[in-house]
DNA sequence: GATGAATGAGGGTTCATTCAT
DNA sequence: TATGAATGAACCCTCATTCAT
């Protein structure tokens, strides 16, 4: 019996999906120039041909990748509704954050090896939409109903702390005390109503 | 007649400079592995054979070219003369350092990029000795004299603070506020005594 | 649908093979140093890019070709099962050496340039296993057998006249009477039992 | 007082020998292609300019090298004046190659490195004439006065022999027994009278 | 005469990508 | 769909040679 086109299809997405999951390891762990097709190919047990069955070329596999990983992170700003936040979802914000950042760490240094190189910078930001912008207002307008005087530098002002902790454990996640800076970034941050 | 001995040096210093520098634009700005000696060579107005006259590879070039930012960097490091650090000290240390990250923003952005390239990363470690061990030491030595409960955390949240402006301002250097994270970061830590 | 994996076997080792064969003569002809990748790639009609597909490097490349072709010279060498050396076997080897010498002059031609080239001779012994040496200890039982005074000796001379034959012959076929060197050869060691 | 013409053409033979002597055992241990002008220098102390001051390039660095070389080789070969090789002159004559075999090992490394690389070989033989010929011709006429039946054969013979022994030394002096073979070479070739 | 900075051609090698099967 | 042989451009690097001083 012959698969149907939907068996075909999960395969097809089985399959992209777990090059992809490859090519983040390797992205991450060994850079983007240094990883080779041929490296992911033979690391997903599959020929160097296949993945050109699924991606039409290195660039878009990077993001794919990217765009991939990007929807995990964008889980944990989805928390409100009403596009107010309140103190509790911020720590739940904060929370998911730090756990992401454990869990993901492939991810969160490829992301952060790009941030730094124009070039895939600019290829990531010509092709996903950034949500990051929608998360600042919210924070702004939080900061704003706590009564802090200059919520706009309040927000960028967390937002670089929050980039600081998460640089510094990416680099050495070994030695890096990630509960006490999270306990600091609290206490500094969501004090407000208790 | 040939040319002097100094005369030979001089040329050969001004060269070797005028490489570095050309260098050190491209490759933060395309990347290491995007910038092919090939292109240093052009940029910098010479054939590709006379980087090797001063440069034994482009691993080395990389090596000198970091090395030489960082003689630069470490200037604001060496404030004090009896490895005690005043809040006056502190200051200008961080006076310093968000001087340069406007003046030197070039360097940043390669360091930064490096960072989270594990291959290069590596490369730079082997080579270049690392001084920021000693000046964590010297403001954990600050924070206890200030009285303050965990000085240890202290440091680490310090520098996690200044690493995440630091890389914030580099990533956007337009939008990013950074005096007023500046002063910012200075109520946080110096408000100690006055 | 892909090929078998057979069919793939197939093509890559005829393909070994002929890039192993054009490098030879190549080798032979022009010198291991005057011979470029690029040169080999166009006389065998392939892509230099290809050339890496079947070997590592051009060293692992030469390492093969001396390899392929010691297979075939060592075939003479195999003549008894005994470990003992008679006359007959003797003369046989020496038919085969001489065989050997006109067939295959393109090896010999490589083979001694080597001899002579401290870098390429470290290169070879280090990667490929000489069987001289047990060559030469049937010898010299041989000769004890035959009741020389100095078989040891005896062998070494004997070595000695054999390269001789074969340098000369090598360096100049065309001139070289081969036919009559043999008969000398044989008259001098082997004329023991008849 | 200015130094006459005579002293500066010391100076320059001086100069000029020097650097064949270097560039001699520079080719015979680490061979012609790997040795570079620069290294030459070096080794010379002296700088990669004036190499070309006294040869216009490294082609004929390496003819003037074997021709410089060929000179003493050759003066093993004057023993006659009359053009008659007595058994005595015989013997000195393989006493002199022998010697020279010990004391000129670096040459005869090189001189037989050429001898199997064929674009190196055209270079020399275009370049420097070879006495040779005459050499086995005085051979030839000295085996015939010895009553040997076929003297052509016999010359032949015996420069295979002598050729043997000079490649089996020189690829591995270390082990090589070059005494007895010298025994051996004689008791072969000039037992004949006395 | 003497220097070494400078060039440029060419060598070995890698790798994204294509394509016949 | 899946394979890996094949390509070719570009990369890092070396070195004989030239030339201004």
């Amino acid at each position: 019996m012959p698969k149907t086109e939907q068996q075909f299809k999960k395969i097809r997405d089985n399959r992209k999906e777990e090059i992809i999951d490859v090519a983040l390891q390797l992205f991450a762990t060994e850079g983007y120039h240094s990883t080779s097709i041929a490296k992911i190919a033979k690391k997903a047990e599959i020929s160097k041909g296949l993945v050109y069955n699924y991606f039409k070329s290195k660039e878009e596999l990077l993001i794919k990748v990217v765009e991939n990983a990007a929807k995990d992170v964008y889980k944990y700003f989805d928390l409100d509704n009403n596009g107010v936040l309140e103190t509790s979802e911020l720590k739940s914000f904060i929370d998911g954050t730090f756990h992401m950042l454990k869990e993901k760490i492939h991810f969160w240094r490829l992301y952060l090896s790009f941030a730094f190189n124009p070039q895939i910078l600019e290829v990531i930001s010509r092709n996903i939409p950034q949500k990051s912008e929608k998360i600042l207002e919210m924070m702004v307008d939080y900061f704003r109903r706590q009564g802090v005087s200059n919520p706009m530098t309040e927000t960028m002002y967390f937002a670089s702390v929050l980039k600081g902790i998460a640089v510094q454990y990416i680099v050495a996640p070994e030695q890096y005390p990630l509960e006490d800076m999270k306990k600091k970034l609290l206490d500094q941050f969501c004090y407000f109503n208790g």
